[in-house]
DNA sequence: GAGGATTCTTCAGTTACTAAACAAAGAAAG
DNA sequence: CTTTCTTTGTTTAGTAACTGAAGAATCCTC
């Protein structure tokens, strides 16, 4: 036994509900020993968070010789939260509730290239309908997670609907989201050290280093996208050649699909012909479906882009030291099932740390709106477990301020 | 302007010690606004650093209307620390003081298969030679750093050595230690995001993120050797095909000469012979020595394998986000020139985030005896600036305890 | 040398913890 | 049923590390 752990959060208040929250049930004896901070202070810490609302007692463990623990677990429907993915082709709306669970979604036509002020009124009113559709009071919802491939550019967008709400705005990458979404919401430990391999028309990836999410200096973190795996290989648009995404991402997917005649044919390829919706989403999607039906060709050529991807989390996976990675996103709800098992098989037999400890990789169990679902769980975290802030040297104050993820917008 | 900001630091006499140390001179004020403390906290930490004689004040700025700052700087020769690289092929001794600057420095032959009571008092016997000869009063050394390329198997020695020497002995990995080295002796900003590029007889990364070392859930951090750069490559020990290290590592690099008739000759490549220093260390130098006078073919082999350690570098810069990538480790320091413009080159052309924040690429100034100039840091580290231990959950607390590195062998 | 600017110190008050005593609830044994 | 022991949870007094505000010291300008 080591000796007593401190606490690293910001504060103790938010370690504990983040505890409660990842092991879902929990007494105030198992929170001690999780915190190591003394029974004194958990008491009166739960005692605080059972006066918010936000933690309930939930019944007795067994006696394991004398008094029987009190059971406590998050009051999931204390508080909520909203999640918006913007994404080219789709706007998905989620209200989560305190646990992450998801309590309204709907979707929505992408915004193309519509003029901003009324894309906001547009997604404000639907916001509004989520809302109202399961009758939640405004006071409980703690806020509006706004996520995207890129978000500094929605900087002023998240602004903009924050006065059109009345709802703090956070915003953050989508891959990052998703990866604070599996986090939230469970299945992963509450320390581990995870990535979520994100694949929705990018790829990317969220990550999670001991439980702290990690965003990285510029909030670029995760460019797996541009993971080398062909030192030769076809140029990327990054400058630099053999880059995952141009080898095997789902618009070097659907272009391999689309110069097989064969194959464009029998899944039914959007193909040349524009359209509001993106083709390349639809086109993966049709060639998801080719394989999922049995078509050899299609099957083969997700395959293909299975061992690219496989090579590249292994990559990561090594740097990392990781412990769990999740593959998530639109297309990896789609597709998933053909990656998933080229993938743990590159990682049963050749990750470098398998000694040390295992590697578990799975499939998010709500992959198509992970996005989402993060970026509700983005505001549930900012708002309930106050991220600690880094030291600042005095270059660096001189410097301008860069755009903060992961914090309300202003 | 954001708000004040909050110490990240266990303690905030570490955070303002390493503040000190980061910024080299700096003032009250300037401790003030980089700490987000209030003056008064500056003032009594400050005291107390002064009278422990870790900190001294070292004179005036000049005045911006009122009265002068005093300025702050380390107290270098306050304390000393001892750094030992456990090489195949050398042991690397160093003394440093607290700035991480070397005071005295002795390397003699590897221990290769000998008995581990006679290592362990040949190398207190050479530790202490190397505390005697510059004269430093033994309760000025904080303590003894070990470092190897696999520390796990060294925890018996470090505690040996530990009763052998009277000294507080802490283990890690040697790129780990290259990393702190860096970080510690200057040069990298106290909050930055940064890699070592390691390359001694193998490959590996240090990985410092937001001034944070950072080693992953079992010590395994930074693998890069086993980074994926051609999917169909030649298979690797680890189970997996075309990592860096089988493409482009020192010993590839070595018997790609090997089977170069014309180049063995030129170079004088210690080829089959056995000897008792490893011979790929001995053939790789070799290599270098010929490429700097100008051998075109020792020239081509190093700059091939440049360009895969290039493509690792973006990935990994890519992944992590990184400001800074330092190359260091022995194989660095002759051939480092041949990799630096090249590293240097890919990444300014194809970092991902460079349009976000620049990214320096260095070659360590004393890349041959870095682990053990780290080593020495990590003891600086580990004593002055203690480190905060993670949270536990109910389940972790059942399992055994990992071993874990850059802490007293205890 | 008066007055303002800036730096640094002092000190009372607050916060978040710990240690230790205590209270409550159950198990085990007679 | 009573006693004794174990375990859980609460209360309380004390402490360390901070903040905020007032004041002292030092320097520049006029």
């Amino acid at each position: 036994m080591s000796g007593p752990a401190r606490v690293t959060h910001a504060s103790t208040r938010a370690a504990v509900l983040d505890l409660v929250r990842a092991a879902g049930v929990i007494s105030r004896v198992g929170l001690v020993n999780a915190t190591g901070l003394t029974g004194g202070t958990i008491s009166t810490v739960v005692r605080g968070l059972i006066d918010e609302g936000l933690v309930a007692e939930t019944g007795h463990a067994e006696s394991t010789g004398g008094k029987r623990r009190v059971m406590l677990q998050l009051n999931h429907f204390a508080r909520y939260a909203v999640g918006v993915h913007l994404d080219d082709a789709r706007i998905t709306y989620v209200l989560t509730n305190l646990g992450g669970a998801v309590v309204a979604r709907i979707s929505r036509a992408g915004a193309a290239a519509d003029e901003p002020a009324a894309v906001v009124a547009r997604v404000a009113r639907e916001v509004g309908a989520l809302i109202d559709s399961v009758g939640v009071e405004r006071d409980r919802i703690l806020g509006l997670g706004l996520v995207a491939a890129r978000p500094s550019e929605h900087h002023e967008f998240g602004r903009a609907l924050e006065r059109a709400t009345g709802l703090p705005v956070v915003l953050d990458n989508d891959a990052t989201a998703a990866a604070i979404g599996e986090h939230w919401s469970g299945g992963v430990g509450a320390t581990s050290t995870f990535a979520a391999l994100f694949m929705g028309t990018d790829v990317g990836a969220g990550v999670v280093l001991g439980g702290a999410t990690y965003r990285g200096p510029s909030g670029h973190t995760g460019e797996i996208g541009h993971t080398c795996l062909d030192i030769d290989g076809p140029w990327c648009r990054c400058g630099a050649r053999g880059c995952l995404e141009v080898l095997a991402g789902p618009a070097a997917v659907v272009e391999q699909a689309r110069a097989d005649r064969a194959l464009s044919r029998a899944a039914g390829l959007v193909g040349g012909r524009t359209r509001a919706v993106t083709p390349i989403a639809a086109d993966f999607a049709a060639i998801s479906r080719a394989a999922r039906q049995g078509n050899t060709r299609a099957v083969a050529l997700l395959e293909r882009s299975a061992r690219y991807f496989a090579a590249a989390a292994r990559t990561l996976a090594n740097v990392l030291d990781l412990e769990v990675l999740v593959l998530t996103g639109p297309s990896f709800a789609i597709a998933g099932s053909v990656y998933l098992p080229v993938l743990r098989a590159e990682l049963d037999s050749a990750f470098i740390a398998r000694d040390a400890h295992p590697i578990s990789v799975r499939l998010s169990p709500s992959a198509a709106s992970a996005p989402a679902i993060g970026a509700a769980a983005i505001v549930l975290q900012s708002e309930l477990v106050p991220r600690r802030q880094g030291l600042r040297l005095p270059d660096d104050l001189a410097a301008e301020e860069p755009p903060v993820f992961g914090q309300l917008v202003r």
